[in-house]
DNA sequence: ATTATAAACGATACTAAGTCTCACTGATAC
DNA sequence: GTATCAGTGAGACTTAGTATCGTTTATAAT
């Protein structure tokens, strides 16, 4: 089964109707090497409307199917999920994304509801760097 | 000398012309109490340009006197900084802020850096939950 | 197969956040 | 006092996302 049949059997599963639109989005979707814009999807998806490509990434980050990811200057892209809750370490230089093995501050998060008296019911984490080919390339042209 | 003062100064040393416009913003941001948009700003700094409000906002963020505030929603806020590198425990409910006194991550930064090759330039961090106070009222209302 | 119906649709207008341009002004250095 | 250029306001523009609404269509019941 492929990875597009996949989150369509999930969708009906959960009664959302398949219409080509929504095919053509999550097909567009699962197309992304890395992260992306909702506007790479809405120029892609040729003949979806506007409104339809963000109601269905609405959709998709809701069933987990795309996991949300803030850049640096707090614009928002978005990156197909494979696992869980987990952070990203993204390369402000060439964009690569890895994805961190697990929620680093999930200790954190106890221990500050433990201290401030709040209930935390979320959180952003995203980290910012070069990664080693692009620190390499860098130090070649300086 | 009022914090309204101080800033001034902090722009002069650095060169930057005090004028009026830079005045009233600033007055305006140190008159917030929690977080605030730039919306807020440009509504009560009555008389200076929308762009001049964005652009003294920039160079506060620069100057470290005012902090970016992410939202859960991914949207933008600012808050008058009163201490150097740290992150926010918001209430989504309230909207009262918690300032956290260290960053959290900077061990786990170290590390991933090792473990990933990447030099970390920068990271986003951010909770989200109800406070004691909200916690109790709705406990109340339900 | 036909039909009913609510979900989903596209078009489009709209809002919000922020940038860019450009002619003008006024804070500062001399 | 004057020259200079950093800073300004107006407003056009861009980008991201939402709301409205009349139409279409996927689906389930017949």
């Amino acid at each position: 089964m492929s990875e597009l049949e996949s989150v369509i059997r999930r969708l009906e599963a959960l009664d959302h109707r398949i219409t080509p639109s929504r095919v053509a989005v999550i097909a567009a979707v699962l197309a992304q090497s890395g992260h992306f814009s909702v506007d790479a999807i809405v120029h892609q998806a040729r003949g979806v409307g506007r409104a339809t490509v963000f109601r269905t990434m609405r959709l998709l980050t809701e069933l987990d199917i795309v996991c949300r990811v803030l850049l640096e200057d707090a614009s928002l892209h978005y990156r197909v999920s494979r696992r869980g809750h987990h952070h990203h370490l993204v390369c402000v230089s060439c964009g690569n994304v890895q994805d961190l093995d697990e929620c680093a501050v999930s200790d954190l998060v106890r221990e500050l509801a433990a201290a401030t008296e709040y209930e935390i019911e979320g959180h952003w984490l995203e980290f910012y760097g070069r990664c080693a080919a692009c620190r390499s390339s860098v130090a070649l042209t300086t």
